[in-house]
DNA sequence: TGTACATCAGTGAACGCGCGTTCACTGATGTAC
DNA sequence: TGTACATCAGTGAACGCGCGTTCACTGATGTAC
């Protein structure tokens, strides 16, 4: 059953987005072809039309969700507001559409090679972003640097303690207390 | 082959020693049964004279990995060498040895409901390891919970993203803005 | 524009492999006498 | 203390299942005339 180009293009996209939520949700391991395809409304023979094997989806998948990151603080109303939105219990339950870091960091530096490597160009990627919204509102300087890598440090972390923990009580003290160190990061002198 | 009820507890602790291990280093999902039997010096058949199931072992091993974990902090010299321990190059190339959270948080918060128990144990264990050591080297009162969550995210979220990156100037430059923001968390005043 | 045909996206059965788990069997342990 | 036997830790073959991947086939697409 030939489509057309536009709906291949289509189902490609499909697949792609079916992934970088189910990987995020379940991980890379929990995640078989045959969900992917079903998620995007196909079967899983269709998949091998778009993609080499599992592994080169997984890369492309990784560099989505990179990319997904880097634009969310960019184009954040600004950072409070970004931060906000991080550091929410809606983040906390909701890792199929939030940060790929803080979802798949772990296991990301045990797959292959090449998705290794779409892990260092994404954490480059948003470390540079962070660097440049952080260097933007108020000029750090070259601080901007150290500044985006402890906030990243910081987020990653705190967000997968608090999925860890599993009163609303303890979540909320994490969040608030992630948040609060940020927050005192960002006006304290540059000297921190 | 039955072997002595001596001999029989030391393969027990030995089967939960190299899946401490080798979870730390490839996951739950990619390590066999027959794999941590072998690391442990038996063949799979012998596993289930031990532990129920996979997921049982798992419980088991994650609760060894936070409670080492946990006695990581209070035995350390101080925390200053504890800190430099953990944001080492050593540990960020060793997590087969190192941080079980930073290793297996992410995917630890999808496994089965037992699995997840033993990691909210794990998190409210090393939370309170953290606030006892901190409050008892300089008393930041109630502060110390807040100071310990904030350490321990940045702590996990930079080793992970230490991880990521590929030069050892990047992964230099995470581990010491990380190290630096801790070092400024302990020395500033407790409004912050 | 209309028609014939080659192309190729999608389908679903099938293959091979690895993994968790089970089980009949082995033989050393440790207990009962 | 010595002996006979029940126990049970360990072995390795086997089972069932899921998953990544392949492939013969289908039928709509889109191109050549």
């Amino acid at each position: 059953v030939k489509v057309s180009k536009a709906t291949a293009a289509a189902h490609r996209q499909a697949l792609l987005a079916a992934a970088s939520r189910l990987f995020r949700e379940k991980g890379f391991d929990r995640v078989g072809i045959a969900d992917i395809a079903a998620e995007a409304g196909l079967t899983h023979g269709a998949f091998y039309t778009h993609f080499a094997s599992k592994e080169a989806l997984c890369v492309e998948a990784v560099a989505a969700i990179a990319r997904q990151g880097s634009v969310a603080v960019r184009e954040a109303r600004d950072f409070d507001a970004y931060l906000a939105e991080y550091l929410s219990p809606l983040h906390v339950a909701a890792p199929r559409e939030g940060c790929g870091f803080a979802a798949l960091g772990g296991e990301g530096v045990r797959q292959g090679d090449d998705v290794r490597a779409a892990f260092a160009r994404g954490a480059a990627e948003i470390i540079d972003s962070f660097a440049d919204v952080l260097g933007q509102e108020k000029p750090h300087g070259i601080a901007a640097r150290a500044l985006a890598i402890q906030s990243i440090s910081a987020l990653i972390g705190g967000l997968q303690l608090a999925r860890m923990v599993t009163s609303e009580a303890e979540r909320d003290e994490i969040l608030t207390a992630v948040k609060d160190l940020i927050g005192a990061l960002r006006s304290a002198p540059s000297t921190l």
